[in-house]
DNA sequence: CTCCTCGGGTTGACACTGTCAAGTGATACC
DNA sequence: GGTATCACTTGACAGTGTCAACCCGAGGAG
Protein backbone atom coordinates (compact mmCIF):
# COMPACT_ATOMS: atom_id res chain seq x y z
CA UNK A 1 0.00 0.00 0.00
CA UNK A 2 3.04 2.07 0.04
CA UNK A 3 2.93 3.43 -3.89
CA UNK A 4 0.42 4.98 -5.53
CA UNK A 5 -2.53 2.77 -6.83
CA UNK A 6 -1.29 3.49 -10.42
CA UNK A 7 2.07 2.67 -10.20
CA UNK A 8 1.22 -0.48 -8.13
CA UNK A 9 -1.17 -1.29 -11.16
CA UNK A 10 1.53 -0.59 -13.95
CA UNK A 11 4.14 -2.98 -12.33
CA UNK A 12 1.34 -5.49 -11.39
CA UNK A 13 1.34 -5.58 -14.78
CA UNK A 14 4.78 -5.66 -15.96
CA UNK A 15 5.21 -8.15 -14.08
CA UNK A 16 2.35 -9.94 -15.63
CA UNK A 17 4.02 -9.14 -18.91
CA UNK A 18 7.21 -10.67 -18.28
CA UNK A 19 5.47 -14.36 -18.62
CA UNK A 20 2.48 -13.79 -20.60
CA UNK A 21 1.23 -12.08 -24.06
CA UNK A 22 0.32 -8.81 -23.77
CA UNK A 23 -3.12 -9.74 -25.87
CA UNK A 24 -4.65 -11.94 -22.98
CA UNK A 25 -4.05 -9.21 -20.11
CA UNK A 26 -7.07 -9.00 -17.76
CA UNK A 27 -7.88 -4.87 -16.51
CA UNK A 28 -10.03 -7.00 -13.57
CA UNK A 29 -6.93 -9.69 -13.33
CA UNK A 30 -4.95 -6.94 -12.50
CA UNK A 31 -6.98 -4.91 -10.19
CA UNK A 32 -8.01 -8.27 -8.07
CA UNK A 33 -4.06 -8.68 -8.09
CA UNK A 34 -3.68 -5.04 -6.58
CA UNK A 35 -6.75 -5.77 -3.99
CA UNK A 36 -8.93 -2.67 -5.39
CA UNK A 37 -12.66 -2.98 -7.77
CA UNK A 38 -12.28 -3.94 -10.80
CA UNK A 39 -13.40 -0.55 -11.70
CA UNK A 40 -10.38 1.59 -10.11
CA UNK A 41 -8.03 1.64 -13.36
CA UNK A 42 -10.45 3.80 -14.80
CA UNK A 43 -10.27 6.23 -12.91
CA UNK A 44 -6.59 6.57 -13.37
CA UNK A 45 -6.75 5.42 -17.06
CA UNK A 46 -8.48 6.01 -20.29
CA UNK A 47 -9.65 2.18 -20.93
CA UNK A 48 -8.10 -0.95 -21.77
CA UNK A 49 -6.15 0.32 -24.72
CA UNK A 50 -4.78 3.80 -22.36
CA UNK A 51 -3.46 1.34 -19.91
CA UNK A 52 -1.86 -0.86 -21.79
CA UNK A 53 -0.46 1.98 -23.28
CA UNK A 54 0.61 3.23 -20.27
CA UNK A 55 2.56 0.28 -19.28
CA UNK A 56 4.48 0.03 -22.09
CA UNK A 57 5.11 3.64 -21.75
CA UNK A 58 6.69 2.46 -18.43
CA UNK A 59 8.47 -0.35 -19.14
CA UNK A 60 10.19 1.07 -23.01
CA UNK A 61 10.82 4.24 -20.51
CA UNK A 62 13.10 1.62 -18.16
CA UNK A 63 15.08 -0.24 -20.99
CA UNK A 64 15.45 3.23 -22.89
CA UNK A 65 17.50 3.98 -19.60
CA UNK A 66 18.94 0.78 -19.12
CA UNK A 67 19.99 0.73 -23.12
CA UNK A 68 21.60 4.41 -22.39
CA UNK A 69 23.64 3.54 -19.78
CA UNK A 70 25.04 0.32 -21.49
CA UNK A 71 25.97 2.76 -24.43
CA UNK A 72 27.81 4.75 -22.03
CA UNK A 73 29.36 1.57 -20.56
CA UNK A 74 30.79 1.12 -23.86
CA UNK A 75 33.01 3.94 -24.11
CA UNK A 76 33.54 6.60 -26.95
CA UNK A 77 34.37 4.73 -29.92
CA UNK A 78 31.07 4.79 -32.31
CA UNK A 79 31.07 1.80 -33.36
CA UNK A 80 31.58 0.04 -29.58
CA UNK A 81 28.63 2.25 -28.47
CA UNK A 82 26.56 1.27 -31.44
CA UNK A 83 27.13 -2.41 -30.76
CA UNK A 84 26.48 -2.14 -26.95
CA UNK A 85 22.87 -0.40 -28.18
CA UNK A 86 22.27 -3.31 -30.39
CA UNK A 87 23.10 -5.69 -27.54
CA UNK A 88 20.92 -3.97 -24.95
CA UNK A 89 18.14 -4.06 -27.62
CA UNK A 90 18.28 -7.43 -28.30
CA UNK A 91 18.39 -8.09 -24.38
CA UNK A 92 15.54 -6.45 -23.85
CA UNK A 93 13.77 -8.21 -26.70
CA UNK A 94 14.72 -11.33 -25.24
CA UNK A 95 13.55 -11.20 -21.75
CA UNK A 96 10.88 -9.20 -22.50
CA UNK A 97 9.42 -10.09 -25.60
CA UNK A 98 5.80 -9.24 -24.90
CA UNK A 99 6.39 -6.05 -23.51
CA UNK A 100 8.48 -5.32 -26.97
CA UNK A 101 5.82 -6.49 -28.57
CA UNK A 102 3.27 -4.57 -26.53
CA UNK A 103 5.35 -0.91 -27.26
CA UNK A 104 6.16 -1.26 -30.37
CA UNK A 105 2.98 -3.25 -31.43
CA UNK A 106 -0.51 -2.46 -33.17
CA UNK A 107 -2.15 -3.30 -29.46
CA UNK A 108 -1.44 0.48 -28.90
CA UNK A 109 -0.84 3.68 -30.02
CA UNK A 110 1.66 6.10 -29.44
CA UNK A 111 -0.85 8.72 -29.04
CA UNK A 112 -2.69 6.55 -26.82
CA UNK A 113 -0.41 7.82 -23.85
CA UNK A 114 2.08 10.51 -23.17
CA UNK A 115 4.54 8.63 -21.80
CA UNK A 116 4.76 5.80 -24.42
CA UNK A 117 5.48 8.28 -27.27
CA UNK A 118 8.18 10.11 -24.73
CA UNK A 119 9.70 6.69 -23.96
CA UNK A 120 9.96 5.88 -27.73
CA UNK A 121 11.43 9.22 -28.64
CA UNK A 122 14.21 8.83 -26.13
CA UNK A 123 14.68 5.49 -27.57
CA UNK A 124 14.73 6.57 -30.99
CA UNK A 125 17.32 9.75 -29.86
CA UNK A 126 19.42 7.23 -28.26
CA UNK A 127 19.60 4.84 -31.35
CA UNK A 128 19.72 8.16 -34.19
CA UNK A 129 22.55 9.18 -31.76
CA UNK A 130 24.62 6.01 -32.10
CA UNK A 131 23.89 5.63 -35.96
CA UNK A 132 24.83 9.23 -36.33
CA UNK A 133 28.24 8.90 -34.66
CA UNK A 134 29.21 6.36 -36.79
CA UNK A 135 28.36 8.01 -40.07
CA UNK A 136 31.45 9.06 -41.88
CA UNK A 137 31.82 13.20 -42.23
CA UNK A 138 29.24 14.36 -44.41
CA UNK A 139 26.56 12.23 -44.84
CA UNK A 140 23.38 13.69 -44.79
CA UNK A 141 20.56 13.34 -42.43
CA UNK A 142 18.03 11.94 -44.83
CA UNK A 143 20.88 8.63 -45.48
CA UNK A 144 21.64 8.86 -41.28
CA UNK A 145 17.72 8.53 -40.88
CA UNK A 146 17.50 5.58 -43.65
CA UNK A 147 20.19 4.41 -41.71
CA UNK A 148 18.95 4.59 -38.49
CA UNK A 149 15.67 2.22 -40.03
CA UNK A 150 17.93 -0.39 -41.35
CA UNK A 151 20.06 -1.05 -38.13
CA UNK A 152 16.60 -0.81 -36.27
CA UNK A 153 14.96 -3.17 -38.54
CA UNK A 154 18.20 -5.66 -38.91
CA UNK A 155 18.28 -5.66 -34.69
CA UNK A 156 14.69 -5.76 -34.15
CA UNK A 157 14.04 -8.15 -36.83
CA UNK A 158 16.31 -10.69 -35.79
CA UNK A 159 16.34 -10.43 -32.22
CA UNK A 160 11.97 -11.09 -32.68
CA UNK A 161 11.99 -13.65 -34.87
CA UNK A 162 14.89 -15.44 -32.30
CA UNK A 163 12.47 -14.37 -29.55
CA UNK A 164 9.30 -16.18 -30.87
CA UNK A 165 11.28 -19.08 -31.65
CA UNK A 166 10.62 -18.64 -35.28
CA UNK A 167 13.93 -19.60 -36.25
CA UNK A 168 16.17 -23.23 -35.72
CA UNK A 169 17.49 -23.27 -32.46
CA UNK A 170 20.47 -24.00 -33.75
CA UNK A 171 21.01 -20.68 -35.51
CA UNK A 172 19.22 -19.18 -32.38
CA UNK A 173 21.59 -20.24 -30.07
CA UNK A 174 24.64 -18.33 -32.00
CA UNK A 175 22.48 -15.18 -31.54
CA UNK A 176 25.32 -12.96 -30.65
CA UNK A 177 27.71 -14.26 -33.59
CA UNK A 178 24.55 -13.19 -35.93
CA UNK A 179 24.11 -9.75 -34.43
CA UNK A 180 28.20 -8.93 -34.73
CA UNK A 181 28.12 -9.73 -38.47
CA UNK A 182 25.31 -8.01 -38.83
CA UNK A 183 26.41 -4.91 -37.23
CA UNK A 184 30.03 -5.50 -39.03
CA UNK A 185 28.34 -5.48 -42.47
CA UNK A 186 26.43 -2.35 -41.85
CA UNK A 187 28.90 -0.23 -40.56
CA UNK A 188 31.66 -1.48 -43.20
CA UNK A 189 28.69 -0.47 -45.63
CA UNK A 190 28.64 2.90 -44.04
CA UNK A 191 31.83 4.22 -44.78
CA UNK A 192 30.62 5.21 -48.34
CA UNK A 193 29.03 8.40 -48.12
CA UNK A 194 25.35 8.39 -49.54
CA UNK A 195 25.30 8.48 -53.49
CA UNK A 196 29.20 7.68 -54.07
CA UNK A 197 29.41 3.65 -55.31
CA UNK A 198 31.33 1.57 -53.19
CA UNK A 199 35.06 2.65 -52.40
CA UNK A 200 36.97 0.79 -49.92
CA UNK A 201 39.60 2.65 -50.76
CA UNK A 202 38.13 5.91 -48.91
CA UNK A 203 37.33 4.21 -45.81
CA UNK A 204 40.37 6.42 -44.11
CA UNK A 205 39.24 9.44 -44.61
CA UNK A 206 37.63 11.38 -41.68
CA UNK B 1 -23.09 -22.29 -49.75
CA UNK B 2 -21.28 -23.33 -52.20
CA UNK B 3 -17.87 -24.10 -50.45
CA UNK B 4 -17.25 -25.89 -47.34
CA UNK B 5 -18.03 -24.18 -44.18
CA UNK B 6 -14.39 -24.89 -42.78
CA UNK B 7 -13.52 -22.87 -45.86
CA UNK B 8 -15.69 -20.42 -45.87
CA UNK B 9 -14.89 -19.30 -42.24
CA UNK B 10 -11.54 -19.18 -42.88
CA UNK B 11 -11.96 -16.74 -45.80
CA UNK B 12 -14.36 -15.01 -43.50
CA UNK B 13 -11.34 -14.87 -40.71
CA UNK B 14 -8.88 -13.70 -43.58
CA UNK B 15 -11.08 -10.94 -44.96
CA UNK B 16 -11.53 -9.34 -41.50
CA UNK B 17 -7.53 -9.68 -41.44
CA UNK B 18 -7.00 -7.06 -44.02
CA UNK B 19 -8.38 -4.20 -41.93
CA UNK B 20 -8.83 -5.63 -38.28
CA UNK B 21 -5.97 -6.59 -36.08
CA UNK B 22 -6.25 -10.69 -35.23
CA UNK B 23 -6.01 -10.04 -31.37
CA UNK B 24 -10.10 -8.78 -31.49
CA UNK B 25 -11.14 -11.36 -34.09
CA UNK B 26 -14.32 -13.14 -32.93
CA UNK B 27 -15.14 -16.53 -33.33
CA UNK B 28 -18.99 -15.66 -33.05
CA UNK B 29 -18.62 -12.74 -35.18
CA UNK B 30 -17.22 -15.44 -37.65
CA UNK B 31 -19.97 -17.50 -37.13
CA UNK B 32 -22.12 -15.31 -37.86
CA UNK B 33 -20.88 -13.68 -40.71
CA UNK B 34 -20.90 -17.24 -42.21
CA UNK B 35 -24.88 -17.64 -40.94
CA UNK B 36 -24.24 -20.52 -38.79
CA UNK B 37 -24.66 -20.73 -34.88
CA UNK B 38 -21.55 -19.73 -32.95
CA UNK B 39 -20.69 -23.33 -31.85
CA UNK B 40 -20.34 -24.06 -35.73
CA UNK B 41 -16.49 -23.14 -35.67
CA UNK B 42 -15.75 -25.58 -32.82
CA UNK B 43 -16.68 -28.37 -35.05
CA UNK B 44 -14.07 -27.79 -37.43
CA UNK B 45 -11.32 -26.34 -35.63
CA UNK B 46 -10.14 -27.01 -31.80
CA UNK B 47 -11.01 -23.97 -30.06
CA UNK B 48 -9.65 -20.31 -30.83
CA UNK B 49 -6.13 -20.92 -31.34
CA UNK B 50 -6.31 -23.83 -33.09
CA UNK B 51 -8.69 -21.85 -35.47
CA UNK B 52 -6.67 -18.80 -35.70
CA UNK B 53 -3.84 -21.35 -36.52
CA UNK B 54 -5.52 -22.83 -39.66
CA UNK B 55 -6.00 -18.97 -40.77
CA UNK B 56 -2.71 -17.84 -40.44
CA UNK B 57 -1.49 -21.58 -42.41
CA UNK B 58 -4.52 -20.73 -44.75
CA UNK B 59 -3.12 -17.17 -45.43
CA UNK B 60 1.00 -17.31 -45.20
CA UNK B 61 0.68 -20.70 -47.76
CA UNK B 62 -0.91 -18.38 -49.95
CA UNK B 63 1.41 -16.06 -49.77
CA UNK B 64 4.30 -18.45 -49.94
CA UNK B 65 2.78 -19.53 -53.68
CA UNK B 66 2.71 -15.61 -54.76
CA UNK B 67 6.28 -15.28 -53.36
CA UNK B 68 7.84 -18.48 -55.07
CA UNK B 69 6.00 -17.31 -58.44
CA UNK B 70 7.74 -13.45 -58.19
CA UNK B 71 11.15 -15.38 -57.42
CA UNK B 72 10.48 -17.70 -60.52
CA UNK B 73 9.44 -14.09 -62.56
CA UNK B 74 12.55 -12.91 -61.73
CA UNK B 75 14.99 -15.00 -63.64
CA UNK B 76 18.35 -16.73 -62.97
CA UNK B 77 20.46 -14.04 -61.40
CA UNK B 78 20.47 -15.26 -57.50
CA UNK B 79 20.69 -11.84 -56.09
CA UNK B 80 17.54 -10.98 -58.33
CA UNK B 81 15.83 -13.71 -57.26
CA UNK B 82 16.62 -12.71 -53.68
CA UNK B 83 15.85 -9.44 -54.79
CA UNK B 84 12.49 -10.54 -55.74
CA UNK B 85 11.95 -12.45 -52.83
CA UNK B 86 12.71 -9.52 -50.62
CA UNK B 87 10.20 -7.35 -52.29
CA UNK B 88 7.53 -9.50 -52.35
CA UNK B 89 8.06 -10.39 -48.77
CA UNK B 90 7.79 -7.02 -47.67
CA UNK B 91 4.44 -6.13 -49.62
CA UNK B 92 3.01 -9.12 -48.13
CA UNK B 93 3.89 -7.48 -44.92
CA UNK B 94 2.68 -3.68 -46.09
CA UNK B 95 -0.32 -5.04 -47.22
CA UNK B 96 -1.24 -7.51 -44.74
CA UNK B 97 0.44 -6.85 -41.69
CA UNK B 98 -2.30 -8.31 -39.04
CA UNK B 99 -2.28 -11.94 -40.85
CA UNK B 100 1.88 -11.97 -40.94
CA UNK B 101 1.76 -10.77 -36.85
CA UNK B 102 -0.27 -13.57 -36.79
CA UNK B 103 1.31 -15.93 -38.90
CA UNK B 104 4.74 -15.28 -36.59
CA UNK B 105 3.62 -13.89 -33.86
CA UNK B 106 3.04 -15.23 -30.31
CA UNK B 107 -0.66 -15.38 -30.78
CA UNK B 108 -0.16 -18.98 -32.61
CA UNK B 109 1.83 -21.74 -32.40
CA UNK B 110 3.27 -23.32 -35.29
CA UNK B 111 2.26 -26.36 -33.45
CA UNK B 112 -1.35 -25.52 -33.45
CA UNK B 113 -2.10 -26.52 -36.97
CA UNK B 114 -0.64 -28.78 -39.49
CA UNK B 115 -1.08 -26.33 -42.19
CA UNK B 116 0.88 -23.40 -40.63
CA UNK B 117 3.71 -25.66 -39.93
CA UNK B 118 4.00 -26.94 -43.36
CA UNK B 119 3.45 -22.79 -44.98
CA UNK B 120 6.21 -21.96 -42.54
CA UNK B 121 8.36 -24.79 -43.98
CA UNK B 122 7.49 -24.09 -47.57
CA UNK B 123 8.47 -20.03 -46.76
CA UNK B 124 11.86 -20.86 -44.93
CA UNK B 125 12.31 -23.54 -47.83
CA UNK B 126 11.98 -20.71 -50.85
CA UNK B 127 14.37 -17.96 -48.40
CA UNK B 128 16.84 -21.05 -48.09
CA UNK B 129 16.93 -21.47 -51.82
CA UNK B 130 17.15 -17.95 -52.71
CA UNK B 131 20.15 -17.34 -50.15
CA UNK B 132 22.11 -20.56 -50.64
CA UNK B 133 22.17 -19.82 -54.12
CA UNK B 134 23.99 -16.48 -53.74
CA UNK B 135 26.81 -18.10 -51.25
CA UNK B 136 29.96 -18.16 -52.97
CA UNK B 137 31.11 -21.90 -53.77
CA UNK B 138 32.52 -23.46 -50.13
CA UNK B 139 30.01 -21.75 -47.50
CA UNK B 140 29.25 -24.05 -44.77
CA UNK B 141 25.86 -24.92 -44.19
CA UNK B 142 25.91 -23.43 -40.57
CA UNK B 143 27.10 -20.07 -42.28
CA UNK B 144 24.42 -20.44 -44.85
CA UNK B 145 21.65 -20.68 -42.10
CA UNK B 146 22.61 -17.71 -40.35
CA UNK B 147 23.41 -15.38 -43.35
CA UNK B 148 19.37 -17.17 -43.96
CA UNK B 149 18.41 -15.58 -40.35
CA UNK B 150 20.25 -12.23 -40.90
CA UNK B 151 18.54 -11.58 -44.25
CA UNK B 152 14.97 -12.89 -42.75
CA UNK B 153 15.63 -10.56 -40.12
CA UNK B 154 16.53 -7.54 -41.92
CA UNK B 155 13.95 -7.70 -44.30
CA UNK B 156 11.55 -8.68 -41.46
CA UNK B 157 12.34 -5.74 -39.11
CA UNK B 158 12.36 -2.83 -41.67
CA UNK B 159 8.88 -4.58 -43.19
CA UNK B 160 7.41 -4.53 -40.07
CA UNK B 161 8.24 -1.41 -38.35
CA UNK B 162 7.11 0.76 -41.14
CA UNK B 163 4.27 -1.12 -41.74
CA UNK B 164 3.29 -0.31 -37.72
CA UNK B 165 4.26 3.03 -38.68
CA UNK B 166 7.34 3.44 -36.27
CA UNK B 167 9.38 5.01 -38.20
CA UNK B 168 8.84 8.61 -39.60
CA UNK B 169 7.10 8.71 -42.75
CA UNK B 170 9.37 10.93 -44.47
CA UNK B 171 11.93 8.11 -44.41
CA UNK B 172 9.20 5.19 -44.32
CA UNK B 173 8.24 7.14 -47.63
CA UNK B 174 11.50 5.34 -49.47
CA UNK B 175 11.10 1.80 -48.39
CA UNK B 176 12.41 0.86 -51.27
CA UNK B 177 15.22 2.21 -51.53
CA UNK B 178 15.86 1.18 -47.68
CA UNK B 179 15.18 -2.18 -48.97
CA UNK B 180 17.73 -2.09 -51.93
CA UNK B 181 20.44 -1.05 -49.65
CA UNK B 182 19.70 -3.36 -47.37
CA UNK B 183 20.04 -6.21 -49.76
CA UNK B 184 23.41 -4.59 -51.37
CA UNK B 185 24.79 -4.46 -48.21
CA UNK B 186 24.31 -8.00 -47.25
CA UNK B 187 25.22 -9.71 -50.09
CA UNK B 188 28.27 -7.90 -51.15
CA UNK B 189 29.01 -9.03 -47.34
CA UNK B 190 28.68 -12.53 -48.27
CA UNK B 191 31.10 -12.65 -50.94
CA UNK B 192 33.50 -13.56 -47.95
CA UNK B 193 33.53 -17.10 -47.00
CA UNK B 194 32.73 -17.44 -43.40
CA UNK B 195 35.75 -17.24 -40.90
CA UNK B 196 38.04 -14.92 -43.11
CA UNK B 197 38.30 -11.58 -42.46
CA UNK B 198 37.19 -8.81 -44.96
CA UNK B 199 38.85 -8.82 -48.30
CA UNK B 200 37.16 -6.35 -50.68
CA UNK B 201 40.06 -8.06 -53.64
CA UNK B 202 38.63 -11.37 -52.85
CA UNK B 203 35.15 -10.55 -54.48
CA UNK B 204 35.85 -11.63 -57.59
CA UNK B 205 36.83 -15.09 -57.09
CA UNK B 206 34.18 -17.69 -57.99
C1' DC C 1 -37.96 -51.90 -43.37
C1' DT C 2 -35.88 -51.11 -38.92
C1' DC C 3 -32.17 -50.04 -36.10
C1' DC C 4 -27.93 -47.88 -35.16
C1' DT C 5 -24.03 -44.93 -35.68
C1' DC C 6 -22.05 -40.77 -36.54
C1' DG C 7 -20.61 -36.37 -38.53
C1' DG C 8 -22.20 -31.59 -38.90
C1' DG C 9 -24.77 -28.38 -36.69
C1' DT C 10 -27.79 -26.22 -32.99
C1' DT C 11 -29.31 -24.56 -28.38
C1' DG C 12 -28.38 -23.39 -23.81
C1' DA C 13 -25.68 -22.44 -20.12
C1' DC C 14 -21.41 -20.69 -17.52
C1' DA C 15 -17.63 -17.79 -16.22
C1' DC C 16 -15.25 -14.16 -17.77
C1' DT C 17 -14.28 -9.73 -20.05
C1' DG C 18 -14.45 -4.29 -20.94
C1' DT C 19 -17.24 -0.48 -20.08
C1' DC C 20 -21.18 2.69 -18.70
C1' DA C 21 -23.87 4.74 -14.78
C1' DA C 22 -24.60 5.76 -10.32
C1' DG C 23 -23.34 5.83 -5.50
C1' DT C 24 -20.10 6.54 -1.30
C1' DG C 25 -17.04 8.52 1.66
C1' DA C 26 -13.21 11.25 2.94
C1' DT C 27 -10.67 15.40 2.26
C1' DA C 28 -9.97 20.35 1.01
C1' DC C 29 -11.66 24.77 0.47
C1' DC C 30 -14.84 28.94 0.85
C1' DG D 1 -21.10 24.38 8.13
C1' DG D 2 -21.69 23.50 3.57
C1' DT D 3 -20.01 21.99 -0.73
C1' DA D 4 -17.13 20.51 -4.37
C1' DT D 5 -13.73 17.24 -5.72
C1' DC D 6 -11.20 13.12 -5.86
C1' DA D 7 -10.40 8.08 -5.37
C1' DC D 8 -12.88 4.38 -5.30
C1' DT D 9 -16.96 0.87 -5.11
C1' DT D 10 -21.22 -1.42 -6.56
C1' DG D 11 -24.17 -2.88 -9.99
C1' DA D 12 -25.53 -3.58 -14.38
C1' DC D 13 -25.06 -4.86 -19.59
C1' DA D 14 -23.46 -6.77 -23.85
C1' DG D 15 -20.15 -9.55 -25.74
C1' DT D 16 -16.74 -13.41 -25.60
C1' DG D 17 -14.70 -18.48 -25.50
C1' DT D 18 -15.95 -22.88 -24.18
C1' DC D 19 -18.37 -27.05 -22.10
C1' DA D 20 -22.45 -30.12 -22.39
C1' DA D 21 -26.37 -31.79 -24.30
C1' DC D 22 -29.43 -32.31 -28.04
C1' DC D 23 -30.99 -32.88 -33.00
C1' DC D 24 -31.21 -34.53 -37.53
C1' DG D 25 -30.26 -36.57 -41.85
C1' DA D 26 -27.35 -39.87 -44.43
C1' DG D 27 -25.38 -44.50 -44.65
C1' DG D 28 -24.70 -49.18 -43.48
C1' DA D 29 -25.97 -53.77 -41.02
C1' DG D 30 -29.22 -57.04 -39.73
Amino acid sequence: MSEKLEERLLDAALERLKTHPADGLSLRDIAREAGVSHQAPYVHFSGRRGFLAAVAGRGLARAAVEAAAAVEAAGDVPTDRLRALAHAYVGFVQTEPHLHDLAYGPLVDKADHPTLQAAAIDYWDLLHDCVGACQPHGTSEPETLRRCVTAWGTVYGIARLTAHHQVPSSVAAGLDAILDGALDSLTSGWLVTDGASPDPLGVTRS
